[in-house]
DNA sequence: CTGAAAGCGCTTACAG
DNA sequence: CTGAAAGCGCTTACAG
């Protein structure tokens, strides 16, 4: 006779019968504390305590249609900062006792809306009171979508231009517009804005940024779209170097921004004498460069710190919904919130 | 009147009646569809369609005793290749099916064991069938509760001395023991192995493989310990290389190697000519370092996809035990399994 | 091949 | 303050 391996946890009735109680009163004991005789309680949590008992996360869910687990929806971990946004949302959720349920669909971006809906209706199936919705590449559908769900979405570093979508992001235009001027306040008249070649709707708001304090300025916009990737990217910039020269680069990505770096100074220009640049993101790519790499930071940890924090007062709302009083609350909330960011000043530009 | 937001999915039971039929058969129609009859099953799995239905996943776990979700536990995703490891974990269960419940614990390398039992309780009570463990510091207590575990558990990334355990790791040791006698073949005799400060048990086993090599060569090993963090360690690499010097240099991770590079030319001396570079793990970091950082390549993303593939099979017997025959299939299956890596060979080593 | 019924482990009105 | 009972949405022997 082998032991149990299966043997599980304990259950409800387990404690119950310890306790010398019904169901009843150990499940109100754990959800409802003040409506039990403080003696019995205080048993009853003894007693949970010895067995270690936890209530199976399943049936409670079932029984109550509340699974205190929200979804995190993310295109892919590796992708830019997207871990970092998901620990802050993880720790967060912890805090709160919340469970997440982690959905990596790499396939989110594609327009196909046979498997977006799919998508949406697993999401559903997995019963989970909220979602945060990481995904730079928004179309009609997922918007649609997220309109009509019957639980709350919170989109996470990304600026919906929907108003009734709640999102937590960093104003990632106002960002680019702010160095740019401060870049021609400087002296500086002709800026590049480095972007990647494929669309995301968060580095559309940057190249906007700069191209907004450009004109106003009275100075020519001048975009540079090269591909994201490493490998691909340096000889486009070797070839865009041999051919002109910046004063200052503003590039979307901070691997992106030291990649440049490389190759402008394997061409013997020199950084920031010769040319100035700027990332965004500030993750550890900055600090490794040489020269060290001047950037936008995006706090992105507390970026998704914030959304589970929006989340859970929307979970909250849509709960006391059952009852009446609903609009006044809702109201109270504000539901679109940006994240400050703040400016590292590094070797990679002067004046500092 | 507004519309009802948390109007909700489809249930078997609209799906039934508007078939025909009682939840028994729509419900076999999807679990075991050689149960009923085609023509049933196709008007059935045609209404599902339609309907977008999907079983409740809360309910379905309750009634099968089955979760088809698995459980990824992890220090922090933003932790060197973490992130990676979890995406091919995620692609791997999507594609078999299964669900996965993320757990971000940072707590858990400190060896508080209430805290860990207390952890490891809510694990088995948000109902997993199975879960990847992914954590460098195990301690005596891990290693226990795991083997009581009622369900299979795979360590991911570690090498556990426990044979029991299943694992699905890299043969680390190796991988430093090959290097360093590939270096001395070379000619050198004189080389460092750059480790944490941080115990973890993956670097100790680079360390390990490096001393043999040493040792058997007989040479002496000569290991320095540095702090992880680029702030941190490059004053230490400072120190270091103004009083002394060695030919080779394997650092535990690149990030770090490539800190190490930074500090060397500042101090004007020639990576490869003068000190040789070698990182392990070979992320994005090796490519953007100047000059580009010679790696043994851990392929983080497959290691991922092997764990989730290996913990599928051990989940698989676990759930035909109940019947009999058990111990054969069990024989059958490998547990301890070492996904190969590449050695990757760049600028910051010489003869390539 | 199909249906009626019990049961998965909880929660929550409803009485008392 | 407490218990008996119904119900959450499924699955699965058990009959037929």
């Amino acid at each position: 006779m082998k032991p149990d391996r299966r043997a599980s946890q304990a259950t409800i009735m387990e404690v119950a019968i310890a306790a010398g109680v019904s169901l009843a009163t150990v499940s109100r004991a754990t959800n409802h504390p003040d409506k039990v005789k403080p003696e019995t309680r205080e048993k009853i949590l003894r007693i949970i305590k010895e067995k270690g008992y936890k209530p199976n996360l399943n049936a409670k869910s079932l029984a109550s249609s509340k699974s205190t687990t929200v979804a995190v929806v993310v295109p892919e971990l590796t992708r830019s900062s997207i871990a970092g946004l998901v620990d802050g949302i993880a720790d967060c959720a912890n805090r709160r006792g919340y469970f997440v349920r982690l959905f990596v669909n790499n396939k989110l971006k594609d327009g196909d809306v046979e498997s977006l809906k799919d998508f949406w209706s697993t999401l559903m199936a997995s019963v989970v009171d909220g979602v945060l919705y990481i995904n730079d590449e928004m179309t009609e559908e997922s918007i649609e979508l997220i309109k009509n769900s019957s639980i709350p979405v919170v989109l996470t570093n990304i600026v919906c231009s929907d108003p009734e979508i709640p999102y937590v992001s960093i104003d990632y235009y106002k960002a680019a517009y702010e160095m740019t001027k401060e870049m021609i306040k400087r002296g500086n008249k002709k800026i590049w804005m480095i972007n990647t070649i494929r669309k995301y709707v968060v580095n559309d708001l940057k190249v906007a940024g700069y191209s907004k304090a450009m004109t106003e300025a009275g100075l020519e916009p001048i975009v540079k779209n090269v591909p994201g990737k490493t490998e691909l990217n340096e000889p486009i910039y070797k070839e865009l170097l041999e051919n002109d020269k910046p004063e200052v680069a503003i590039v979307v990505r901070d691997s992106m921004a030291v990649s440049f770096i490389n190759v402008a100074r394997l061409l013997h220009i020199h950084i920031p004498d010769e040319i100035e640049v700027i990332g965004f993101q500030n993750t550890k790519y900055a600090e490794l460069s040489r020269p060290k790499l001047s950037c936008i930071e995006t706090p992105i940890y507390d970026l998704g710190e914030e959304a589970m924090d929006l989340l859970t007062k929307l979970m909250d709302i849509y709960d006391s919904d059952d009852d009446d009083n609903e609009e006044e609350v809702e109201e109270e909330i504000d539901a679109n919130i940006y994240v400050d960011y703040n400016v590292v000043w590094r070797e990679s530009t002067k004046n500092n």
